[in-house]
Order: C-alpha cells, then structure tokens, then sequence
DNA sequence: CTATAATTACTTACCGATAAGTAAGGAGAC
DNA sequence: GTCTCCTTACTTATCGGTAAGTAATTATAG
C-alpha cells in the first residue's frame, strides 16, 4: 500500500516547482499553498518562513547531489570518474527536473543568498571534481586544470540547456534558415559534453 | 571636452547594475532613481515602465554583442572565426560586466520574458556560430555539431565564471584542503576554453 | 474505561510594509 | 507661451507574515 505522501513533503515538492519556475522573489506562497489546496499559514506551521522554505528545497537536492557523485566516482581510472561524474550530474538532472533552474539562479545570483549549508554540500562534489582531475595529473592523463572552471563547464552547460527549452523554441522560430532539427535531450548532450570534455582534458 | 552623460543614460547604466546585481522583482526603481539622484517618476518621464527600462538595458546590450560577434567572425578559417568568437564573447564580458549576470539569468528563467527585439539580436550570434560550425564541417576540421549546445558552452561558462565570483570565495573558505591559489581572470579563462573547446571540435 | 489535558495540523481574518505607477504642478530653455 | 524635464505628494495592489481560533488525534490521570 502506497502511503500518501504527508503535506510537508508536498509542500517541498510544490515549492521546489514554483522556485524553479519562478525565481526565489517572484514565487509567491500564497500560490503554493493554492497549488497544495491548504491555506498559506499551514506553510508557517511547517516552516518559519519563505527563506526556510527555499532553504528545505535547497538543501534536500544539494544534499542528494553530493551523495550521487561521490557514490559513482570511485574507480582508480581518473577518466572513467570524469565521466561518470559528468553522466550522474547530467541524470540528477533529468531526474530532479526542479532543480536546473534552481542551481542556474543561484549561479547567476553568485550564490549571495545560499544558505551555509548548500554550499558545503556544494563544495563537496567540487572537492570531488578536484580529486578526479589531481588523481589524473599524478597518472598523467590530465594536464593542471582549474577545477572551477571545469565545474562550470559540466553544471552550467547541463543546467543551461535543461532551462532553456523555451529559448530554444523562440529562437528556431526566429531562424527559419537554421533548419529545426529535432531537439536533442538531456541525455544525449549529457553524453556529447562528456566525450567533448575527456577530449579537451586527456593529454 | 567631454559631455556629461544625459540623464536617461544614466539611467540605463545604474539600471544595468541594479538588474545584474539582483535581478528584475528585486530591484527597485525607487533604488535606481536614489543611485542616479533623481525622482522616481523621472524614469517614468523616460521609460514607459520598469519592463520597458529593462527591455531597454537588455536591447542595448544584446545588439552591442551582435555586432562585435558578427565583426570579429569574417575570416576563412572555421578554427579562427571559432577562437576569435570566444574571445569575442570573453572581452565583451570584461568591458561590460553587467552583461553577464543580467544574461546568466536571463538563461535560467529559460528567457521566457525576453523581449522578441533581444531574442532575434541573439539568435544572430547564434546564426554566426552554426555558420562557423557548418563551414568547419565542409572543410573537415569539424564534426557535425548541435550549435545551440556549444553556444551554451561558451556562453554559460563564461558568464556563470564571471558571476560566481562570490561562489568561488566561499567555496575555497569552506575547502580548507583544496589549495587557496589565485583566482585566475576572466581572460584567462576565456583563453583556456578557446583552446578546449577548439580541442574538442577539432577531428 | 472514561474524562480531561495537551499536541498536531491546520483554518479564517487580518495587518503593515513595500513598491509600481499616477496626478498635478513647477522651473528653466528657447 | 510652450515644450522639455523634472518634482512632490499621492493611490493602489500585492504579498510576507501574524493573531486567534478550531477539529482531530493522542497522551494521561483517576
């Protein structure tokens, strides 16, 4: 037997959609308690206020994403660890829909606002990333990389893509020389941009 | 002599900063009108309302971009025109750092309030690129490669690296082990992904 | 076993701050 | 005088947050 999932749970999860949907200033709780079907102080008895709410959303997936990379990146082959770093980030995505637009705001924000624990959570997979690209120095198949820059090649151009569906939309409208080829998925530019990226990083 | 700035000018430029700085809900024409030291209703006098000041910051910017992309990008040479547009993209970054916080966010909303003016203006560059790319591939240097993807690459990555310059310091404060070296340029980083990128299209 | 107390999980009704936008008028250039 | 470019003073809507009350469940005392 399926057990309803509680209020809170829902709350979180309908949360998550309108701050992805809208921004952290443009979603309103008044409409995520609408979509709920509860009335808005029921979110106050569960949280203490609209940044603890977005703190939950937050931290909930940022969490989950440090779990699955260091869970799938831990063969001896700095290679093999590239890019399946590259494929579960680019899968976290496609499974937590939600969090694209999320994580592209708060890189856009610069992350000014994200609460202290996000962001250790965020440093882990980092570390991670670091780790691979050290480890590949040492064996000598990667050169020196800057791991920042490494990291804002994978999650930018995965988050980006994943956000801008309606852009892509407008702008094959706008180019009608551009021929509209069907638009490819997640998973396959995930896969495009880990082969381009072991290209560009093996030496 | 050089001429003082007209108001609406500056308007359009504290504008910029403020939209850079905390996005369209969060910044306040009242905020804008105290930085440019006039009345509130003096940006009514000039724009219509705050999404056409905004419309206006965004326009300016995109044609710049357009523009200096499509000059830069006349040469024969498929890997030159490629290298020349990166750099392109990565100098009109540095010499207009309001651009890339503005775009970056702009991306994450997936652009579904960007005015049809600045879309068509970035479907240009867009236009430039698939061009480049195609005539890679009749030449042979290049694959056959989705333009919207790779424009992502650039794009994301130079503005997310320009953006998260906060990120990265509280990042490297809570990565006590990660080594704490210099934070290289935006420049550099333009260089570097010029040269990975080129290395990945490359057959 | 039942009466009462307490806790959980909400509701309705409201407040106050804020920020977009407007009405009306005034100073200075030509 | 009139046009441009602005000001002060205001209206209005919205939205985060709160106060106060309530139904349903659970724990506890006698």
């Amino acid at each position: 037997m399926t057990q309803r999932p509680s209020k809170k749970t829902t709350i979180l999860e309908v949360a998550a959609e309108h701050f992805s949907r809208y921004g952290y200033d443009a979603t309103h709780l008044e409409a995520i308690a609408k979509a709920c079907d509860i009335s808005k102080p029921a979110i106050y008895y569960h949280f203490r206020d609209k940044a603890a709410l977005y703190e939950a959303v937050l931290l909930e997936r940022f969490t989950a994403l440090a779990k699955v990379i260091a869970d799938n990146t831990k063969s001896d082959d700095p290679v093999e660890n590239l890019s399946s770093y590259i494929h579960t980030f680019g899968t976290f995505l496609v499974e937590t829909p939600c969090f694209s637009a999320i994580f592209a705001r708060e890189i856009a924000d610069g992350a000014r606002s994200m609460p202290e624990s996000c962001i250790v959570e965020l440093s882990k997979t980092l570390n991670t990333l670091a780790s691979i690209l050290e480890s590949g120095k040492r064996q000598g198949v990667f050169d020196c990389e800057n791991p920042f820059m490494i990291q804002m090649m994978i999650v930018t151009t995965l988050t980006s893509y994943s956000t801008t569906r309606p852009l892509r939309e407008k702008v094959s409208s706008v180019l009608a020389e551009v021929d509209r080829k069907i638009d490819p998925r997640l998973e396959d530019i995930t896969d495009n941009l880990s082969q381009k990226i072991i290209k560009a990083l093996t030496c």
